[in-house]
DNA sequence: GTGGTCTAGACCACC
DNA sequence: GTGGTCTAGACCACT
C-alpha cells in the first residue's frame, strides 16, 4: 500500500518513485512481479494519471522497471544495481551530514551513538 | 569568505543563509559583529541584491541577526540557542538516514566507520 | 474580498497578510479552503505579483497556510492556534496603551467608555 | 535620564523625541526648562548628532520647544495643547484596537477587564 | 493553470 | 553609505 503526502514539497511523483523503489528494496515487490496500472494507482491515490505515469517513466528510464504493452509496468532483475545505487547514495549523505555536524561542534560520540541507537529501533 | 553554487537546487538564497549561519557556528563570526552589507555581498556574489535580501530577511526573523536601518545587519546574541537548534536539527536528520539505510539493507558496520572516517577526514 | 491602502506606511504585503488573517479569524475563510491564487489575487488589488508571493511566503512560514505546487495555496488547520495568537497579541497591545494613557493623564473612565462604545459601533 | 534602543525599528530620532514629550507629559520637564544640547545628549547617547538634531528640529516644528541661539533649547508653555494632541492620538489608538478585538473574537468583558487591571498596576 | 526563485532597476527612510 | 519595499518581466517545476 502506497502513502503519499500531497502537501509536502518534495513532488508527489518523486514520492511514488521512492515508494516503489523501496518496496523493491525491501521485497515486498518482487522482480518480475507487476506493478499497479497508472490508472488504478491514479484512482487509489487520487492524483492525476499524468503523475502517475511521470513516476513510472522516471522507474523505466533508470531500468528499474520493464512495460509490456498491454500487459502492464512490471519489476526489473535490477535488484542489485539497485542495491548499489541506493547504498552509495545514502554513504554519500551520511558523509555529508557527518561532516556538518562536526563542523557544527558535535561530537563523534554523540553521532556514533546516535547511528547505534536508531538502528536498533524497531522501524515506525 | 562565502561561495555559492548557482546551479545547485537549493535556492540561493537559502544557501547563503546557511553559509552565514555555519560561520556564526564556527565562530568565525560572533555576536554583535557586523555582516557584509546587502548591496556588497551582492556585488561579491554577483547576485541580485534582492537575493541576498531575501536571505537576511529570514535570518533576521530567527532572530539569528538584527538589523539597524542605515547601520548595517548584526550576529544577534543567540549562539546557544543556535547551537542547540542545528544539533536537534542534524540528529533528527542522522536518525532518518540511519533508519533508511538499514531498510535498504546496509550493515551498521558500514554505517559507523563511514561516520567514524568522515568525521576524521579534513574538511575541504 | 480585500482592500489595501497602498499609501499606508505599513507595507503593502503585510496589509494582505492581516487582511487574509482576519478572513480566516472571522471565518470567511475556512481551513481547507483554498485561498486565492498569486496572479489573480495581483491583478484584482494591481498589485505585482511577488509582492502578493511574499505576504504568501510569511503565512506558510506560520503554518497558517499551505502550498500545494501547481494546485494552489490553502488554509491550515490551525485556527485554535491561530486564534490564541492573535488574543494574546491584542492583549499585550492593550496593556502597553492603557499604561501609555495612564502615564500621559487620561482616566480609567474615559478608557473603559471608549472601549465600550468602539465595541459596540458598526464595523465598517 | 533617556534610555533608548538602537534596535528597535522605530527610529532613533522618533524615540528621543517621544522620551521628551513623555518628561514633558509626567513633570519631569517643565515649561521653560532647558533641555540636554544637542552635543551633549549626542555623547550621552552615543548617537550622531545629527540624529539629536532632527528630534529637535521636529519638537521645534510642532511648537513642543523652543529655541534661544546661544542659549539652547527650551520646554515650551504648551502642555495642555500637547496633552490633547497626545490624548486624541491615544484615543484614536484605542478604538481601532478594539473594533480588531472584536473582529477577532475577544468579548467586550475581556478588554474591559484587561484594560481595568494595567490601569491599576504600578508602572515599570 | 499553479507556486517559487531570480534579475534589473527604482524609491524610501535612516544614519 | 545602509536596510526595506515595490515593480516589471523572466524562467522553472509541478498538476
Amino acid at each position: 500500500m502506497i502513502e503519499i503526502d500531497k502537501k509536502s514539497d518534495t513532488p508527489i511523483y518523486e514520492q511514488i518513485a521512492q515508494r516503489i523503489i523501496s518496496q523493491i528494496l525491501s521485497g515486498s515487490l518482487r522482480p518480475g512481479e507487476r506493478i499497479p496500472s497508472v490508472r488504478q494507482l491514479a484512482r487509489q491515490l487520487s492524483v492525476n494519471p499524468n503523475t502517475i505515469q511521470k513516476s513510472y517513466a522516471g522507474l523505466l528510464e533508470n531500468g528499474i522497471i520493464y512495460s509490456i504493452k498491454g500487459k502492464g509496468d512490471f519489476v526489473a532483475n535490477n535488484l542489485n544495481a539497485l542495491r548499489y545505487m541506493k547504498k552509495k547514495e545514502l554513504i554519500t549523505e551520511l558523509v555529508q551530514l557527518t561532516q556538518e555536524a562536526k563542523q557544527a561542534g558535535l561530537w563523534i560520540d554523540e553521532l556514533l551513538s546516535t547511528v547505534d541507537s536508531a538502528y536498533s529501533e524497531r522501524l515506525i
